[in-house]
DNA sequence: ACGATAACAATACGTTCGCATCGCAACCTG
DNA sequence: CAGGTTGCGATGCGAACGTATTGTTATCGT
C-alpha cells in the first residue's frame, strides 16, 4: 500500500514510469527514422499515439524530453551489462565492447539514436555531460575487467590496462560506425573485436 | 581570357566558385556551432553576410546546399592528403589516419561538421553515399600504403593489409570521437595511432 | 455527494522555416 | 545607346514549429 505525501486529497493514479517510457520509446523511433532534426513534439506524440499535452505534462519542454531520451539510452545499455554479472571477465569485456554493434533492427535503432546523440553532444553541453559520464564508466569498467582477467590468466602484453581499454573501446566505436554506415558486416566487426579481446 | 558557350551575349561575370565556397564555409560554421538542426537558409545567409536569394541562386534548395557542404568536406580532406604525395608510405599512412584528430579550432570545426554528417547519413541516403565512397577510398588508399610499406621494409605481422587498414581506420574514428567529446587529449590520440602504425 | 487536485486534451499564439516570385542592377553585344 | 541576359536582393506565403493557456475528466478523502 502506497502512501502519498499530500494528505487528504488523492488524485487519479497512473503508472508514471510506464507513461514516460512509452514517450521515450516513441522519441527513439522518431530519431532513428528522421534524425534528431526530425524530432518535434507533434511527431513524437503521433508516433506514441498520445497527445502533445501529455508529453508536455511529463517532460515540460522539448529539450528536457530529448535529454531524458539520452539518459534513458545510457541506462538501458547499463541494464543490459548488469545482466552479465555472473559471466567470466573476458566474456563481460567482450559484451561491453561488442554490445553496441548492431545485429538486428532493434540494435540498429539503438545505435542510430546513440550516434544522433553523439553528434548533438558537440553543441549541447547537457548531452555531452551524460555521454562523457557514460564513457568514463565504460572505460573504468573495462579497466576493471582487464585487470580481473589478468589476475586469472597472467599479465598483459606490456601495455597498461588503461591503454588496452581505450584501444578496445575506440576500436569498437569505429567499427560500430562502419557497420552503421553499411560497408561492414556485423559479424566481421564482432570477429575483429573477439580477436582483439583474445589477444589480451 | 574565358570564353562562354552562348555566343554573342555575355552577362555579368563573377567568380562562381568563390561565391559557392563562401556560402559552404558559412554553412560549416553554422553546423559546427549549432549542429545540423540549426541550419537554415537565413542562418547561413547571415553567417556568410549574403542574402538568402544568393544561396537559393547557387544551390537551389536547402537539401542541395547541405549535400554540397558534405562533398566539399570530403574533397577538402582529399586535397590535404594529396599534399603529402612526396612523403614515405608510412608517413602518408599516419597522415591519413591522424589527420582527422582535431588539434586546433579549425580542425575541431572540421570534425564537428564531419560527425554531424555522419549522424545525418543514417537517415539521408545521398549523404550516406558520399560518406561511403569517401570511406572506401580511404580504406583502399590505406591498403595501398600498407602494401608499399611492407615492400620497403618487410612483410606484416600475419594479418592481411585489409584487416590492418580497417583496424587502423576504425581506431582512428573511435579516438577522434573521444577527443571531440573532450575526454582525451589530441596528443594522446595521435600517440596511440603512431604506436599502432609503428607496429606494422 | 462534494470539492480539490492530478492528469491530461485541445487550442491558440507568435515565431521561424523553406521556397516561389518579382524586380532591378550589372554587364556584354550589336 | 538599345536590347537581352544573368546575378541576386527583397518580399510574401503557407506550413510547421515550441510553448502557454484553458478546459475536461478521473480519482479519492471527507
Amino acid at each position: 500500500m502506497r502512501t502519498y505525501c499530500y494528505r487528504g486529497r488523492m488524485p487519479r493514479v497512473v503508472d508514471h514510469e510506464e507513461r514516460r517510457w512509452e514517450i521515450v520509446y516513441a522519441l527513439w523511433l522518431v530519431i532513428a527514422q528522421h534524425g534528431i532534426e526530425g524530432v518535434s513534439l507533434r511527431h513524437v506524440a503521433a508516433e506514441a499515439g498520445v497527445s502533445m499535452g501529455r508529453i508536455q505534462h511529463y517532460f515540460g519542454t522539448k529539450e528536457a524530453l530529448v535529454l531524458a531520451g539520452c539518459t534513458s539510452l545510457v541506462q538501458s545499455a547499463y541494464g543490459g551489462y548488469q545482466e552479465t554479472a555472473d559471466a567470466a571477465p573476458r566474456e563481460r569485456l567482450l559484451h561491453v565492447v561488442s554490445q553496441q554493434i548492431p545485429r538486428d533492427d532493434a540494435g540498429r535503432m539503438g545505435v542510430s539514436v546513440w550516434y544522433a546523440y553523439v553528434a548533438k553532444s558537440i553543441n549541447d553541453s547537457a548531452v555531452r555531460q551524460v555521454l562523457a559520464e557514460a564513457r568514463r564508466g565504460a572505460e573504468e569498467e573495462c579497466v576493471r575487467l582487464i585487470r580481473a582477467d589478468r589476475g586469472a590468466v597472467g599479465d598483459g602484453d606490456g601495455r597498461s590496462a588503461l591503454e588496452q581499454a581505450r584501444h578496445l573501446l575506440a576500436l569498437a566505436d569505429g567499427l560500430t560506425l562502419r557497420v552503421l554506415v553499411g560497408d561492414l558486416e556485423p559479424a566481421e566487426a564482432v570477429g575483429m573485436l573477439e580477436v582483439e579481446v583474445g589477444r589480451l
